[in-house]
RNA sequence: GGGCGAGUGGCGGAAUAGGCAGACGCGCAGGGUUCAGGACCCUGUGGGGUAACACCCGUGGGGGUUCAAGUCCCCCCUCGCCCA
């Protein structure tokens, strides 16, 4: 039972509108019908309409009903419009959580998917939004995942794909390793047993290789600022110098990366990540080396967001080695300190530390007692002991004088005549580690054969299955390993044994691709064809949530580049998502919806309480799509009386309605139906769903004034006005209007044109215009439209509020904005 | 610390290019209708003030620009997200 049980049965069923039999009535015929089905040899101009195909759960939840909501809205309003609108739906079937509640409850994964997919698939299309169901795709079937194996083979081929060394999370209780999210906090989220970092063969995509292309295309995008903001600040590129520090004492020189080389006199410490390889050396057989490795041992269990914050008691985030470095420039010897705030993966893994302008080497300098030097010349004024900014460099030997940018040019070239160093770029992207040592995800068809090392499954033995006949104990290990039957195989190069790569992909790799099968489901013979992805590619509009807004969409941009390279897409097509809309998320009293709140409001019994074009109408308008919202029992009440209301309306249950000439009232109306439609039209252009209501149910308002007024309703004005207000709400509220489009007119609305409009017929022929004086309003009057400024005049000083207020004085001046204001200024 | 976004009635929100602040809905109040009803129909609803007007105040706070500021500029506060 819901908690607003009693109050939702009360709403069921109101007489005469019964949304449950309409929109089941009106689902099936959709889907029978395959209105939205589209093909490709149609000859309306094409339009990709897609939501980020969804994890499937179970049952839906608002995020879901908001998303495919919006999604629905175009589709449906795109179409009316004449496009052929691919509106495509799948499932994100492989992961985590199927295979975990596979080891809960012994069942296996795909088994509960199916099962899950199923109720989802159900629910979406009892939302009332359409489809089409012939390009369904769920990536977990080996119809999907032979492609995705096919697409790896095409990026190893490329030299895209490759294995190497990496630090994982390793679980020494369920011996095995973690994905990331498996390890938060530092513990097995299984056997809460502190986690390790271990150093594994993985498999990698090499993203960086794309790092430039990837970042300068994100300004071509319309995408929200935003999440392309995100996308740059992941590909963090930024330009400086590496160059070589000498080690006393060690032959074996120090590679450090620094934007801020027209610093280096300010350098009072070098700083390496615990994990640096000259660690080891550097303190062997010295007094320091327990203590110091000590220290590497805690750092590598810290993870990467602990490190990296600016809290917590930094003296026992660093230590010192007792080895010293020089400073090549001015030949400082400088102590070398080992920091967990720096990481081995981010461009050298070692550091010049700069304290006097840099804040946490700053931080790190007092703690540890460390000098101090300032090479930038501080502003007037400036007090604080850190300073970023640009200036005139000091005590900076040979770069004295110079400005900032005069120094790194200078700088750079100091090290280039001696072969010391060189200006680089560097990158926060790091290449894409796809490897998880799971079960319930898309097999890596690699080989392993110990004459012929690693070989690649042919293509013509894809897919390479996941076996169904595996135990789901609860070990945490992957049932592949010790599946006898896919780890036992031969070698396909040379025909001896070997053994099967048992890691599977990251469920990214499944999503960075989908779009494009969705252009081409059915194809047995390859993922896709490239006539029909160029056909239907890029997405005209794809949405989905802002919690997407790096991994999913920089992993799909790499794909796309990538799969243009290689040549399976046209050399063109090199962004999968020419617009995109990120939603807002549902919260609850505040706070974010979710299952471990438990503040959960389920959609499912919506449909049957208010049904789904209330629930949908609701989502509509809350308010813009953009923005986070509360859910409100109450909202989605309102939106049921509105519909009921406006179905009142429609079957003519309300005032009276006669046959006569035309008359001035009746002409305010078919302004009304003007203004209506061209305000409805604007703001699905602006997205803008919740003000498109508010117009719908003032229309509605007047239409029932105008029904009820003395005279009654003109049966032709009244008929064409909600003719019209059934087709501006077609697409947020298909059901009902299709219904009452039927009854009233008959035929099927969904097939209809969008509205047009006549802006001279929207204009008002009568506006209230305002009287300021001194910008204060002090009286109103109703005048034409198109009255001149002459006359507003006339009329603003002839007025008695006027003439009191300026008791005789003249005024200086007047302001006019025809039609609307007059201001007296005196 | 930096960047971006937000802050408007009891609530969600509207005001699209600087021109009537509060559209539309929720809630609340009054009336009608009804066997009855929280359904349905009508009316009212920012605060102060008034018998009713008038009038005054009002878009997180403080300054400024302008005939006119929720909207533009400067400073500050709070919240959210991203980066550090």
């Amino acid at each position: 039972m819901g908690r607003f049980a009693s109050l939702r049965s009360r709403l069921m069923a109101p007489e005469g509108y019964e949304f449950a039999a309409v929109e089941a009535k009106w689902q099936a015929y959709w889907q029978e019908k395959g209105t939205y089905e589209v093909d490709d040899d149609d000859p309306r101009p094409a339009f990709y309409d897609l939501c980020m195909y969804p994890y499937p759960s179970g049952p839906i939840h608002m995020g879901h009903v908001r998303n495919y909501t919006l999604g629905d809205v175009i589709c449906r309003h795109r179409t009316m419009n004449g496009y052929k609108v691919l509106s495509p739906m799948g499932w994100d079937s492989f992961g985590l959580p199927a295979e975990n509640a596979a080891i809960k409850e012994g069942v296996h994964p795909g088994v509960i998917t199916r099962q899950r997919i199923a109720v989802m698939k159900e629910q979406i299309q009892r939302l009332g939004a359409v489809y089409d169901w012939r390009r369904e795709v769920s990536c977990c079937e080996p119809d999907y995942y032979r492609w995705t194996q096919y697409l790896f083979l095409k990026l190893h081929e490329a030299g895209l794909a490759y294995k190497a060394l990496a630090p994982v999370n390793w679980c020494p209780s369920c011996q095995t390793t973690l994905a990331n999210e498996q390890a938060e906090n530092g513990r097995c989220e299984r056997c809460d047993t502190p986690v390790e970092k271990r150093d594994l063969e993985q498999w990698f995509f090499k993203i960086t290789a794309y790092a430039d292309q990837l970042l300068e295309d994100v300004d071509g995008l319309e995408w929200p600022e935003r999440v392309k903001v995100m996308q740059r600040n992941w590909i963090g590129r930024s330009e400086g110098v590496v160059f070589d520090i000498e080690l006393k004492g060690h032959d074996q020189a120090l590679r450090v990366f620094t934007t801020r080389i027209d610093t280096v006199f300010g350098m009072t410490y070098v700083v390496l990540a615990p994990e640096h390889p000259l660690v080891a050396d550097l303190v062997r057989g010295t007094p320091r080396e327990q203590e110091v490795l000590a220290f590497v041992e805690r750092v590598r269990n810290e993870s990467e967001v602990d490190r990296l914050s600016t809290e917590g008691a930094l003296e026992k985030r660093g230590i010192d080695t007792g080895a010293k470095a020089i400073n090549p420039f001015s030949d400082a010897e400088v102590p070398v300190y080992l920091a967990d705030y720096v990481l081995a993966s981010y461009g050298t893994g070692a550091i010049m530390a700069v304290p006097g302008e840099d804040q946490r080497d700053y931080d790190f300098a007092m703690v540890n007692e460390l000098p101090v030097i300032k090479t930038t010349q501080r502003p007037d004024g400036w007090t604080e002991p850190v300073y970023v900014g640009d200036g005139v460099k000091i005590h900076s030997g040979f770069m004295d004088g110079m400005t900032v940018d005069e120094a790194k040019r200078a700088g750079t070239e100091w090290l280039a005549e001696r072969g010391a160093g060189e200006a680089t770029v560097n990158y926060r992207l790091r290449d894409w580690l796809i490897s998880r040592q799971r079960y319930w995800g898309c097999p890596i068809p690699i080989v392993y054969c110990p004459s012929c090392g690693t070989v690649p499954v042919p293509e013509a033995d894809l897919p390479v299955l996941l076996p169904d006949d595996v135990e789901f104990r609860p070990t945490g290990e992957s049932p592949l390993r010790f599946h006898e039957g896919f780890l036992k195989t031969e070698c396909p190069s040379c025909g001896g044994d070997a053994v099967r790569e048992t890691d599977t992909m990251d469920t990214f790799v499944d999503s960075s691709w989908y779009f494009l099968r969705f252009c081409d489901a059915q194809n047995e013979s390859a993922p896709f064809s490239a006539e029909k992805v160029a056909h239907w590619m890029p997405v005209a509009q794809y949405i989905g949530g802002v919690e997407h807004a790096i991994l999913h969409l920089m992993y799909a941009r790499f794909f796309m580049k990538a799969l243009a390279d290689v040549g399976l897409v046209p050399d063109t097509l090199r962004e999968p998502f020419a617009r995109l809309f990120t939603q807002g998320m549902i919260r609850m009293g505040g706070a974010k919806m979710s299952k471990s709140k438990g503040n959960l409001v389920s959609p499912a019994e919506f449909f049957e309480t208010h049904g789904a074009d209330a629930l949908r109408l609701f989502h509509l308008f809350v308010g813009p799509p953009t923005e986070d919202v509360d859910w409100s029992d109450q909202g989605v009440d309102g939106a049921s009386r509105y519909l009921n209301r406006l179905w009142r309306l429609a079957v003519g249950e309300v005032g009276s309605v006669v046959d006569r000439e035309e008359a001035d009232d009746d002409r305010a109306v078919v302004r009304g139906r003007h203004a209506l439609v061209k305000k409805v039209t604007e703001d699905f252009d602006r997205w803008t769903y919740n003000t498109a209501i508010a117009a719908a149910m003032e229309f509605t308002n007047q239409l029932y004034a105008y029904a009820q007024s003395e005279a009654g309703g003109r049966r032709e004005t009244l008929d064409d006005a909600v003719d019209h207000l059934l087709l501006v709400l077609a697409p947020m509220a298909p059901h009902v209007t299709a219904e009452l489009w039927e009854r009233r007119r008959g035929g099927h609305l969904h097939e209809e044109t969008w509205p047009g409009f006549d802006p001279e017929l929207a204009k008002a022929e009568t506006v209230t215009m305002v009287i300021q004086v001194n910008g204060k309003v002090r009286d109103r009057v109703e005048v034409d439209a198109a009255i001149g400024e002459d006359e507003m005049r006339d009329l603003a000083l002839a007025s008695e509020k006027v003439q009191a207020e300026l008791a005789g004085r003249e005024p200086r001046k007047m302001v006019t904005v025809p039609p609307k204001l007059v201001n007296v200024v005196g």
